[in-house]
DNA sequence: AATTAAATTTAGACAAAGCTAAAAATTTGT
DNA sequence: ACAAATTTTTAGCTTTGTCTAAATTTAATT
């Protein structure tokens, strides 16, 4: 399996979100930031090793085994960024890039002992599951900040967008995961949030709500 | 840089016993289990790069750019090995083909909160010395156990071969590095050596001798 | 010094993964 | 329903790193 074959599952798996729905080329060159003639060439070799099920013309979607290895790509970079974070002090947005190329790494016996290392985290510094290595996880049940009305209070478990420039947003006005965020109002003309977290007093555009994931309390 | 030019100057560094020697093509397609033909298409690209010095027919040197991405290479290596026999309890003898492939892996700051987490180590699980950030490393005063006379006595600081059966057989015979060992008699007939570590006689091959390195202490 | 042997390089081919441009299939809009 | 727009695929080319087989250069041996 090569580093390019395993990118592809990994894109076509997020672009599903998971689940066995056909996703059309196009969908998958822009993910992998490639073109769809790439991505029909590489369709067909997947396909050939029964990676995905593909009818011309009609989208890809990911065979059993297509899943079990994504993945299993998806748990070890995951693991990977609670290592730099936990081990090596990395901040949150600086985990990816490094990520990226650390889950390619083959060695069912590194991404184990690296795991028990991290004491089976179950998520990672975005809140994003870990699989275990049979590819379960709990998927937590939470709503995006923007979805909460006035008085609604939850608990800050993830980001939707983890891109440098959010992320850093975040650090600078001190959200962290775990944080517990109340919506003290809401401002109808722009859909702005006015929220209480740590007893400060905030206010979030909605891109900046729709955009974290928190677990409602009450 | 690819990995595989990377490997190319790591390899012949490693011929080259980190001097400025001319190197032969085969030698190069030997060390990488390539075809010379191959070699020479490769050292005409890091030629051209700058990396090495060549002149057709009479061999290749590594330039002070190419020695310097060797021993980075090299560092991270090493580096790898070490985490992964503190961190993840690998033993000595599984870590080279892991460390193989997390030697590619592209981040500065990585490998230095790498090196901080292990605090700062000199050498690796089989006693080769880490060069730091600038390539600078101690050489110790080493001589191969095959080299002692009788009543010498050495500590054990590092293995010629690192072939995983002959690590194995240290293994099982409960021989480390830091262990003391005294040459209590030597056999003219074969060469073999009887030895003493930690209380214990041994009776071992030159083979066995000659690839073991000991520092002297009397 | 000439010839043989060995080492090295060249030439041409291949597979992987990407690209562009053109063709074909599908979807959309009226 | 049919032309236009969009999506997808095909065909052919490029680069990287490898290979084989043939040619060339250097080294060794008589």
């Amino acid at each position: 399996m090569t580093h390019s074959e395993e990118n592809y599952l990994k894109a076509i798996f997020h672009i599903g979100k998971g689940g066995v729905n056909d996703i059309s080329t196009n969908a998958i060159a822009e993910q992998m930031e490639t073109k769809p003639s790439s991505v029909t060439d590489m369709i067909k070799k997947l396909s050939e090793k029964n990676l995905v099920n593909y009818k011309k013309y009609k989208g890809v979607s990911l065979t059993d085994a297509g899943k079990s290895t994504a993945l299993s790509i998806i748990r070890k970079h995951r693991l990977w960024e609670v290592f730099l974070v936990e081990k090596l002090d990395f901040s949150w947005d600086e985990v990816h890039e490094v990520a990226e190329q650390l889950e390619h790494i083959k060695s069912e016996k590194l991404i184990d002992k690296l795991d028990k290392l991290l004491d089976f985290p179950k998520y990672d510094p975005h809140g994003d599951p870990i699989p275990d290595k049979n590819g379960n996880f709990k998927v937590i049940d939470k709503k995006l900040l923007s979805e909460l009305s006035v008085n609604d209070k939850g608990i800050c478990v993830g980001v939707k967008d983890s891109s440098s420039q959010f992320l850093k947003f975040l650090d600078k006005n001190k959200i962290a995961l775990g944080d517990v965020i109340e919506v003290t109002d809401k401002e109808d003309f722009d859909g702005s949030f006015q929220l209480k977290i740590n007893a400060n007093s905030f206010n979030v555009s909605n891109q900046i709500a729709s955009n974290l994931f928190v677990q409602i309390t009450e």
